[in-house]
DNA sequence: CATCGTATCT
DNA sequence: TAGATACGAT
């Protein structure tokens, strides 16, 4: 049953300890991944570089003597956007706080188990889906088995097990490329509606410093953001909140150090800042160890997930700690924003990209699953060989 | 013209 | 509220 879990993952393993590859590659192996190792960091940049799109996911070990592993960490995440994950015997905190903050996926803390590796392609799996959520359009709601026109998003009633699920993605899967073809043809262009993920809003706002403290325009922050669908005007209405942002901030800021004594702010309710998180330079968006994250793919629960213990995944919506933010809105809520829910809204390009990452249907059914819990999904394999 | 910034709409 | 759209300015 595992292999079917990591059929086509090509994962890039970096580490300075042959051995250690070895066993990895091995355990790759055994669970069916495509797997390319090398002892030298320069090597992997230069993998990746070489042939772009030739790996799905790098894990790399944290302190590798020849160059800077977060370094690659953060081209591989910002340039090449793969998952990485990182490893290491150090577990301390700040050491997992820095790989997160520097945008790997997972942090595993040596020694490793056959868990990990078996489950690792959960990572590809979600990163392709939150790619998928942030082209999101929602346009009229369709039945799930009628009327399918080109470009058009599907409000897929996601009933479970339901064998039309296997027809509806060999349906869309014919029709390729959707963003490619500029029919001009009397074909009102529908205007996507984009949904600013933290991910992406990270990604956003770190162009934004990079491109310096002046004026970063839509123009430029879209060439560097290299996000396929995504226009010049979406670009430009998130910039526009975000100014607003860093003003509102500003003078807030104001505010406080003008009342230094007696704090006493419950927070009006009003006006605080819920701009999602805004403002990536913080760390505040990460949280402490074991800390299970609730905003995305919510496992069934008997989903082997052993993986995600050491790591420390984010949770925007999870108060920051500078001062206590709009409490109300309960974790639960953003649930319902960020998953599935009940209705999923799932677009043919999508659903393309997941075909062809996982042929398998069981295993898209799998993935489907994960954000859509159903109690009879059964899984129990468990081993633990220390590597 | 193309791009940007702001106001306004949904 | 977040994101899209309209529109005048540069």
């Amino acid at each position: 049953m595992a292999q079917q879990f990591s059929t086509h993952i090509r994962v890039l393993v970096v580490d300075h300890d042959i051995n250690l590859l070895n066993a990895i590659e091995k355990v790759c192996y055994k669970f069916n991944y495509t797997v390319k190792t090398c002892s030298k960091v320069s090597d992997a940049l230069y993998l990746l570089m070489e042939k772009n799109n030739s790996f799905d996911m790098v894990l790399i070990e944290a302190k590798m003597p020849d160059m800077d592993s977060y370094e690659f960490l953060r081209h591989v995440t910002q340039q090449i956007n793969i998952p990485v994950l990182m490893m290491c015997v150090d577990g301390s905190r700040s050491v997992v706080m820095k790989a997160i903050n520097d945008g790997a996926c997972d942090y595993w803390i040596k020694p490793l188990t056959e868990d990990l590796i078996m489950n690792m392609w959960q990572h590809v799996a979600r990163k392709i889906w939150k790619q998928n959520k942030n082209l999101e359009l929602m346009s009229e709601k369709l039945e799930v088995e009628v009327g399918m026109k080109k470009g058009e998003r599907y409000d897929l009633k996601l009933p479970l097990n339901d064998p039309k699920i296997e027809g509806v993605i060999n349906t869309n899967v014919k029709e390729e490329s959707f963003e490619k073809n500029n029919d001009k043809p009397e074909s009102s262009a529908k205007k996507t509606r984009v949904t600013w993920s933290l991910e992406l809003h990270k990604k956003f706002v770190s162009i934004v410093k990079e491109l310096n403290v002046d004026k970063a325009g839509p123009k430029k922050i879209l060439a560097r953001m290299n996000e396929p669908g995504l226009t010049r005007e979406h670009v430009a209405s998130h910039l526009q909140k975000y100014r607003l942002y860093l003003k509102r901030g500003e003078t807030k800021k104001q505010n406080k150090t003008a009342e230094a004594t007696t704090e006493s702010k419950i927070s009006n309710g009003s006006s605080e800042f819920d701009f999602q998180a805004y403002d990536a330079s913080t760390d505040h968006h990460v949280v402490p160890n074991n800390f299970i994250p609730t905003n995305f793919p919510h496992q069934p629960n008997n989903f082997p997930h052993e993986s995600i213990v050491n790591a420390v995944p984010v949770n925007v919506y999870q108060a920051d700690s500078e001062e206590e933010t709009s409490s109300s809105t309960s974790i639960n809520q953003q649930h319902n924003c960020n998953g599935f829910g009940t209705n999923s809204i799932i677009n043919p390009a999508f659903i393309n990209t997941l075909n062809a990452r996982f042929p398998n249907a069981q295993v898209r059914n799998i993935f489907l699953a994960w954000h859509h819990p159903s109690p009879n999904s059964n899984d129990s394999t468990t081993s633990s060989n220390d590597l």
